[in-house]
DNA sequence: GAGCACTGC
């Protein structure tokens, strides 16, 4: 049971003691008869037996007594089991037995499908139903009810449950799965935890569970909290090295592959590869070049593996190998794959794996303030975990594309955590609302480099996230609310001014998800002919709210979709995030408001809400015909994927990729003028490095001033609320704020 | 006229 924090104290005591009197009611009803499951009252169905059976042959099982030690003793424990072990089905069972009392149980998967197909999974073991006493709890889906003493969620999930439970109340054990991954959330997690176990020294343990790698630094963070490790039930995989670097690894995966499959006993290959364009290539030469062989060896089917890969298309993963050829030999599956199938999928029947050592991973450069994907080197302990996946149903082979030295030499023990390669301004914001102040002192396990916390703060400031302490304002608080980039949230919040909130809701629910036009690459003139009838001249933004109004008036249906090149799956999920996010903008009485779309200054009005978050993202042209970046000078242009066909003096950006170029990506025509009027701080002259930027400014500033002389009560907002006589007014403290600033 | 690893609220 879940205790609900609005409880008096009276009351939770009354519940607890409730529940304790029920539970030794439960225990004599056991006693008397084992067939009564304890959780439900009801008779064990025949399935739980023969579930238990195979259960008690799980190496979790032999652990029990020792965990029931350790858990006695201390308030955190480490755990350290790998795959197979069942650690992740099997010890919260073990802990309900022991502490459920009055509260519940959590343990934290990285990725949703995880948290459900696991909850499922225990719900059978316990021989209940689930949603009831086992439950999951990810974004857009709660499965759970007042029974429910056992919840799986995402790390993201428990995240924002504690915005609104600060000591994790609810819950009498906190177990973090996956630790060794060490994404955002889990880190904070992390940090958390530490200071809620001082908060709660009696009635809060908690259990860090992770892989092999990193349990001595999981040990030492938690005040050498014990370890227990529990061995897994993996295949032995033999490890191949290469005598000499490879001069390119694309290369030596396609020949390795193809030498593996003349030459070695059957059973299918997974090769690691970085992204979409290099495996679509490595599964043509790969299959090409087999077919040249003949019919000596057998017929391969080679299929790709990517997330941005259709559902249908990844399903093929799990098809099984071709028919033997008509000599009768053995044919063969292929997977090329991105680092998906490094943990988020798991194929069986692999029994090689290919792996060159890199991957693309996320490096956050904080003086530019940008976050770009870099094809890098893997860590030892990536490379482990990859050629773990050839030994799950067989002893197997692992071919590493480098040097054995490299491998001792080179490769870092463990991939960087995410929190050292990230903007942080999001997770900055979540700390402040999480109370705690003290960021540099805060308890990373990793601390992040300094001058990024700065930037995030600073970034925070100029949103009136934070107030000139660091204090989180009421608007930072509002901020906080939202599943979203804290510039996004205050584009969001700010809409209500400029009366367009559907339509900024639907921009940004759009904004969140990946992939609104689709561009196969034989049918790219038909795409592009077909994105050309959503195309507004304002620029990407306008353009997407287009194809949203589009696709409702449509009916959502997924063949006009099909037919015009725009992702199904995209805008469907951008439809669940636009009704979540209008729903936390009710619950926050933020008014919804609207102009019509005949107004002359619909445009203006969508676009000047964009800027109220997006101003710091903003490039202006120069006289040689190249972009720069307002604040900080980089030279930029705008990506050919965007719709602006005409170069505006002055545009917005949505995001900034460093690829063979600084390109700037989702990019709308906006005005200087509007930047300097609704954010003068931050545009003054003063402060701008470039002399044409500069001077533009300074004469922008001139103009309003004159303006503003000549009507002093003139103010941007104010002009709206003219024009909207029928919408009652309401002074917002933005709009008092924006007036203050602009004085 | 270029190209998006993977998650998550």
């Amino acid at each position: 049971m879940f205790v609900d924090k609005n409880l008096g104290t009276t009351k939770q005591k009354q519940q607890k003691i409730d529940i304790g009197e029920l539970e030794q009611v439960q225990k004599k009803k056991v006693k008397q008869n084992a067939n009564i499951n304890p959780y439900t009252g009801n008779q064990y169905s025949g399935d739980y037996y023969k579930i238990l059976a195979v259960r008690k042959q799980l190496p979790a099982w032999d652990a029990k007594e020792q965990l029931f030690m350790l858990m006695e003793q201390y308030q955190v424990i480490v755990l350290q089991g790998e795959t197979g072990s069942g650690k992740t089905t099997q010890i919260p069972q073990f802990l309900l037995e022991k502490y459920s009392k009055g509260r519940g149980i959590a343990c934290t998967q990285p990725r949703r499908v995880a948290a459900m197909s696991v909850a499922k999974r225990v719900a059978e073991e316990m021989d209940v139903a689930l949603g009831e006493e086992v439950g999951y709890s990810i974004r857009f889906e709660e499965k759970t009810s007042n029974k429910t003493i056992l919840k799986y969620m995402t790390d993201g999930m428990l995240l924002r449950e504690a915005m609104h439970d600060p000591k994790l109340e609810r819950y009498s054990v906190v177990i973090l799965d996956e630790a060794h991954e060490r994404t955002l959330n889990t880190d904070i997690l992390f940090g958390l935890l530490k200071e809620i176990m001082l908060k709660r020294p009696e009635d809060l343990k908690v259990v860090i569970m992770s892989a092999t790698m990193d349990a001595e630094k999981f040990q030492k963070y938690f005040h050498n909290a014990p370890l227990l490790d529990i061995p897994g039930r993996v295949y032995p995989v033999e490890i191949f090295y290469t005598q000499k670097p490879e001069k390119s690894y694309l290369d030596a995966a396609i020949s390795t592959t193809i030498n593996i499959h003349a030459y070695e006993d059957p059973g299918d290959i997974l090769v690691f590869l970085t992204g979409e364009e290099e495996i679509e290539e490595a599964c043509k030469k790969i299959t090409s070049e087999i077919q040249k062989l003949g019919d000596d060896v057998g017929p391969v089917r080679c299929v790709p593996l990517y997330s941005t890969l259709p559902p249908n298309q990844q399903q093929k993963i799990f098809e099984s190998a071709p028919q033997p050829n008509k000599k009768g030999v053995q044919g063969r599956k292929i997977v090329v794959a991105t680092n998906i199938a490094e943990t988020s999928i798991t194929i069986d029947g692999i029994c090689y794996v290919v792996d060159p050592g890199f991957s693309k991973q996320k490096v956050y450069n904080p003086r530019l303030r940008v976050e770009s994907l870099l094809a890098s080197p893997i860590s030892k302990a990536s490379a482990q975990q990859r050629a773990g996946r050839a030994g799950r149903t067989r002893p197997g082979k692992c071919y590493r594309l480098y040097t054995e030295q490299s491998f001792n030499s080179e490769l870092i023990d463990n991939t960087y955590p995410e929190i050292l390669r990230s903007n942080l301004s999001s997770v900055v914001l979540q700390l402040k609302r999480l109370g705690i102040d003290d960021l540099v002192h805060f308890d990373f396990m990793d601390p992040p480099a300094p001058e990024t916390l700065m930037r995030a703060l600073e970034q925070l400031y100029y949103l009136g996230a934070l107030d000139e302490e660091g204090n989180l304002t009421k608007f930072g608080q509002q901020m906080s609310e939202f599943p979203l980039d804290p510039q996004l949230s205050k584009v969001l919040l700010s809409s209500k001014d400029f009366y367009v909130t559907d339509e900024i809701l639907t921009i940004v629910a759009l904004l969140s998800v990946q992939q609104v036009f689709q561009r196969p690459k034989d049918q790219q003139q038909q795409a592009d002919d077909a994105r050309y009838q959503f195309v507004h001249q304002d620029g990407d933004h306008i353009t997407f709210l287009n194809v949203f109004k589009s696709f409702k008036e449509h009916n959502e249906s997924s063949d006009w979709c099909y037919q015009n090149f725009i992702n199904y799956r995209s805008l469907k999920s951008a439809d669940k995030i636009k009704a979540q996010l209008r729903q936390i903008m009710q619950k926050q009485q933020i008014p919804l408001t609207k102009t019509d779309p005949s107004n002359a200054l619909y445009y203006t009005y969508i676009k000047k809400a964009l800027i109220a978050g997006m101003f710091m993202q903003t490039a202006h042209l120069t006289k040689n015909g190249a972009y720069m970046t307002v604040k900080d000078s980089q030279i930029v242009a705008i990506h050919p994927c965007s719709v602006l066909n005409h170069k505006p003096e002055w545009i917005l950006y949505q995001e900034f990729v460093l690829t063979s170029k600084n390109y700037l990506r989702t990019v709308t025509d906006i005005e200087g003028k509007w930047l300097y009027e609704m954010c003068p701080e931050y545009f003054n002259p003063k402060t701008i490095k470039n002399i044409e930027t500069r001077k533009e400014f300074e004469k922008i500033e001139r103009q309003v001033l004159e303006e503003q002389r000549r009507k002093p009560d003139l103010l941007t907002v104010e002009q709206i609320q003219r024009l909207h006589k029928d919408v009652k007014s309401e002074r917002t403290q933005s709009i008092s704020s924006s007036k203050s600033i602009q004085k």
